[in-house]
Formats: C-alpha cells, sequence, structure tokens
DNA sequence: GTGAAAGCGCTAACAA
DNA sequence: TTGTTAGCGCTTTCAC
C-alpha cells in the first residue's frame, strides 16, 4: 500500500486514486474508469479484478476529477424561500430523496425573498457547477435568473413564467382548494370572510389571492374593505393580521389565511384576545404542514402537496438535463390543491348572522 | 470572444476560463491565478486590468478544478436527526450564514437516526470531498465516523465524545435549564412531575433524562413508576406519551418532556382529552424553537440556543482545519440552556395538592 | 476488449 | 514581479 509521511510520527494510508486501483488490480486506468461507469465493453475477467481492488481499498471517485473532465458536476440547487418555514424542510426531504436516488448531490439555499440574497444564491450555484436549479422562493426575480438561462441551465419556477421557452415552471392549482374552503365556509353560515394575504413580493401570495377574491365572488359574497390585509407568511404576520382584523367596525366572522403560518399567528392571537376558535372565529390556513394537525384545535386548511411539487420540480430539472434538444417535453406541470376539514371551523357565532 | 457553435441555429459564448481572462488582459494565467487569491506579490497595474478583465467577462474560477488541484474543497457537511424537527432548520441556517461568510459552501443530510442512512451520508460527503463534518445528529454512530477519522478529516461531534483526541465535542449543559424547570414548577406547588423521554438511541435523550433524574432527587422529590415514558421527539410521540401517562393510576401534574415537539404534542393530546392546559396539567418543553412562543398557550420551556451551537460547531471544525497540528486547540465547547416561562406551568389543581 | 495519452481548469513550484 | 510548466484524478478519444 502506498503511503506517506504526514507529521512527523504517524504515517496514514493516502486516499487510493484510480492508479492504485489499476495497480492492484493489473488493469490499465482506463479499464477502471469503464468499470466504474459500467461501459459494456469491459470483459468480465477483468471486471472482476476491478471490482475486487475497489473493495479492498476502500475506493470511491473523487468527484471533482470526474467533474472538472467530463463536465457534469451532479448538483442540483434548490432554492427556497426560507428553511426556516415548516413548508420547506419538508419540500426540501422530498426533493433531496428523488435527486439522491438519481445519484445527485443537493445544494441548499434560502432566498427570503430577497433579490441580493437570491443573487449570491444563484452565485453560489453557478460557481459549483450545478446542472439545474429549482427555484421554489416563489418571489424569484427574473434579472437574476438570466444567469443561469444564459448558460443555458436548466431552470424550473414555481408559479412564474420566465418567458424563456427553455425554463419550466410549477404551477399550483390554488383555485380547486380555495373554492372548497370558500364553498366549506358558506355552507356553515359564515358570509363575512377576510383574506389575510402573503407579502405581494411573491407570486404565489398574488395568485392565492386573486383565487380568494375569485371565490368569493362566485358564491355572490362581498368583500368588505379592510378585510384583505397584506401579512408575511410569518407567526408574527399572522399575530398581527388578526389585531388589524379586530379593530375594525364590520369584524369578519372566518379567516382565510395565506399560508399555514398565518393561520397559526391567528389562533394565537384570538387565544389572547380572549376569543374562541372556531366558536368565535373560524380559521383556514393553506399548505398542511406537518405541524397544521397539531395545533389547538387542529388546523383546517388547504392542502398542497411537498412531496407532488418536489417530484414536479425534479422532473422537470431531469427533462432538461436529459432531452436539451427536445422542444417537446413537458414544461409545465400542475400541482393540485384540496381542502382538509378539521377543528378550526364551524358555523358564525349566533350574533354575528 | 470564443464562441461555439451549440446546436443549428444559435452561438453561445463558452464559459470563460483562466486563459480568456489571461489573454483579455494580457497576462499569464499564473497571474490571473495570483490576482484572485490575493497574493501580495501581484503588481497594481497588473492586478487592474486582471479584475477589469473578470468584470467585463463575468468570469469566475471553476471551484471543481480548483478542489482538484489544492485539494481544498470548501465544503462542510452538516448532518442532522431530522430536518423536518424546526429545531434544525433553525440550526442549519445559523450554520449556514458562518460558514458562507467564511467562503464554505455547506452539505445538508438527515440522518434520521438510522445507522445505515447516516453511512450514505457519510459517504457521499466523503465523495465530495467535505473539509469536515458537524454531526449534529445527537446519536450518532461511531463505527461510521471511523471512515472520517480515519481519513483525517476534521468531526465535531454534540453530546458524544468519541474517544479519539482529534474529534471536538459540543456539549449541552442541559442541567441547568431542567433544574430551573423543576424548580420553578415545584414553587408553583408541583409535587408529582413526569417526564416523556427521546428515543434512547439519541444521546441527548439520556442525558436529557439523566438531568431530569437529578434535578427530581435534588428536589426531594420521588419519581413514580410509568412517569418517565420513551417517546421519539415527535409530535405523534408527545401524543401517545401524554396518552400512557392519563392511563396511570397517579397521574402526574407537571410534564417535562424532552423536546419542544413532544410538549405540542402533550398540547394537542390534552385538548382532545378535554383537559385544560395549565389549570389541569402543567407542561415544560426543551428547545425553545420558533414554534413555542406560537402554541396555545405558548410553551413554557428550556431554551438550547440554535446560533450558539451552529457557531460552536463551525468554530470547532475551523480550528481543526487550520491548526491540525496544534494539540492544545480548544476540543470541547459548552451551550447553555435556561428556562424560558410561558403560558404552559401554573399551580396543581387544588384536588391534587 | 484494452491501453496509451491528451486534456478538463486550476494552483504552485521553479525560472527568469 | 512575472511567466512557464508540471501535475491534481479522472474521462475519453484513438490506436492496437
Amino acid at each position: 500500500m502506498v503511503r506517506i509521511r504526514k507529521g512527523t510520527r504517524k504515517t496514514v494510508a493516502k486516499t487510493p486514486d484510480i492508479r492504485t486501483v489499476a495497480a492492484l488490480a493489473k488493469v490499465s486506468i482506463a479499464t477502471v474508469s469503464r468499470t466504474i461507469n459500467g461501459s459494456p465493453v469491459v470483459s468480465d475477467r477483468l471486471s472482476k479484478r476491478v471490482w475486487q481492488a475497489i473493495e479492498q481499498l476502500n475506493y470511491f471517485p473523487n468527484t471533482h476529477a470526474r467533474s472538472l473532465v467530463s463536465g457534469r458536476s451532479r448538483f442540483l440547487g434548490i432554492i427556497v424561500e426560507n428553511i426556516t418555514n415548516p413548508f420547506f424542510p419538508e419540500l426540501i426531504q422530498s426533493f433531496e430523496e428523488v435527486a439522491v436516488a438519481h445519484g445527485y448531490e443537493i445544494l441548499i439555499s434560502s432566498s427570503n425573498s430577497d433579490a441580493a440574497v437570491l443573487a449570491n444564491c444563484v452565485r453560489r450555484m453557478l460557481e459549483r457547477k450545478v446542472e439545474g436549479v429549482a427555484v421554489l422562493s416563489f418571489g424569484a426575480e427574473a434579472p437574476v435568473l438570466d444567469q443561469l438561462v444564459h448558460r443555458d441551465i436548466p431552470i424550473v419556477l414555481a408559479e412564474f413564467r420566465l418567458g424563456d421557452p427553455k425554463v419550466s415552471t410549477i404551477l399550483m392549482d390554488y383555485n380547486t382548494g380555495i373554492r372548497e374552503a370558500i364553498k366549506h365556509l358558506v355552507e356553515l353560515g359564515h358570509r363575512k370572510i377576510a383574506f389575510l394575504a402573503g407579502p405581494y413580493k411573491l407570486h404565489s401570495a398574488i395568485t392565492r389571492e386573486n383565487d380568494y377574491r375569485a371565490a368569493m365572488e362566485e358564491a355572490g359574497l362581498a368583500i368588505q374593505k379592510n378585510w384583505v390585509i397584506e401579512c408575511d407568511h410569518t407567526l408574527k404576520g399572522g399575530v398581527a393580521g388578526f389585531e388589524k382584523l379586530q379593530a375594525l367596525a364590520t369584524r369578519p366572522t372566518a379567516i382565510l389565511c395565506s399560508n399555514d403560518m398565518t393561520a397559526i399567528g391567528v389562533l394565537r392571537a384570538a387565544y389572547i384576545e380572549g376569543l374562541r376558535v372556531p366558536e368565535d372565529v373560524s380559521v383556514i390556513g393553506l399548505d398542511d404542514i406537518d405541524f397544521a394537525e397539531f395545533t389547538v384545535p387542529p388546523l383546517t386548511t388547504i392542502r398542497l402537496s411537498r412531496a407532488d411539487l418536489a417530484r414536479a420540480a425534479f422532473e422537470a430539472l431531469r427533462l432538461q438535463a436529459e432531452e436539451p434538444d427536445n422542444p417537446k417535453i413537458q414544461r409545465e406541470f400542475l400541482v393540485s390543491t384540496n381542502l382538509v376539514v378539521r377543528g378550526t371551523t364551524a358555523p358564525p357565532p349566533a350574533e354575528a348572522k
């Protein structure tokens, strides 16, 4: 075994490289490379010897050398809005699962919905030569992404069409879930339904609000002034949003929230105000994060599957990478939503009817 | 500008490399390399020309080539227990922040407290030539880590001394926080205090339980049989643990939980059983995840700072990497805990006194 | 089917 | 101070 001096009093086995394996197996390094990469031309006899040597040395290829010569890093980037929002870890987990199964490593970044931070993420990913980027931050700034488009790196965006035909998009069918939610509330007897929106810099926030407005109109319900409030998809934002609603002359009897974090903030704020959910006010979230089932009371919410979203994102990237010149590959994906009724919705209080 | 044909109807600028820059700046590639790496020997005149060329070409170095020749990948690995537990994203965020500030990229993996999964994570990190690994999964299997130790890769472990003098350890001073918690409950009048433990395969679970037992003894309180139940640090586990406690002949009036997720599960289970928190039963968590402040009622919990933990982990890795031959560098770090009193603790119900 | 050899883009040792 | 050059570990022609 090749050994090198390390310090003065210790010898350490040098990390084996392809030459070490070739020497032990008594073949050329080309044969080792072919064997590892599953080239069909290698004879069984040599292949066996090579694998044996690999095992014996506990060898694995140097991915940097590999990437350098092949031009393929086997890295995929995923940019989320904020890893601290439970929606995203769940999304990342699903994405990682499928990516790793296909031999990719993933680079994770949070954009915090900030263009400068996003630019930095993209830059770092470019440096690491990612083979594709899933921008699941729901509020990407197009200019920065040009860097990627310009370098012909596969991209998939959530909820936003970049215009470039080579960029894939995943659309969320919020409409279905939101209509179900409004219908559910109407059937319970609600007519005063407010909406706590997400930050308007996010495409998702705007889409969700539009779908709420459409669903209200469809149900023949008026939206009072100040019943739609911009929040920020955080717990704190939900608290603040609820307080603004409480300050209104005409209070809503039900609140639809742009995401679960907002809804959980509302639950907390209602508790502090001494209001009971759902007896005094009904609350509905959107996302159905794992936590939603465990709030007090458990949250009625519109489910958006992280696993579906993650799978679509990976598939979009894989298609672009594998068939770069096929103009007919699927470029748009749709992820569905549906209402999950739990404990935060009930008929409005009698005096409000 | 160098251009290559791409497809049939489009020409694309080839990604600029160090040679492109050298040619444009009319210097050698060595000078470009020196300039980028901040070598002090380059003259201002040439340095200026080089930076100008770099800017003009929007060039950045190929990290794979760099890693290959320098042997430094500028990758750090971080292995957490489960990214889906909010404690960990908060930890990752802090770790990433400081790592990126120092020019490192991070590779994130969840071990799910499973030795085989952990082995796979370590393997993937080894392939990417990480320069250090923070194993913050609180339940690492020593045999797998030998792979890292053997290759002289800096390691830092949470809550576990590997025995190898080159492996750093971060210890958590749960003792302080847990004693505060027990003292707080005793002062409120509680004497029957149960403990919902974490999974025993985690070192943290065992340490926390031991500290609970010590604190109880110190307070002169007896621990009844079946008052210590192994859960799994999840919401579901907390629900199950609470139900087991309710089935007991002598029920505790207060429950200390091994982590916040368990405590939140207890809150949910109590709600379902029709018990009020804190009037009927007091609950204390451990971690102080962001959510803890927003439960209903807000959770009294023992705070363990993710930022402190992340900083200690990075610092341990940096010290090992930068001074590999200095036997006197700090190898042990201590992260403190303290009680945060919120709304889930109150005096026990009268009939239980 | 197998091997020799030419790089991939970069850093660092050595020359000048 | 600057340039020339030899690899880093691997994949991939191109001969045989």
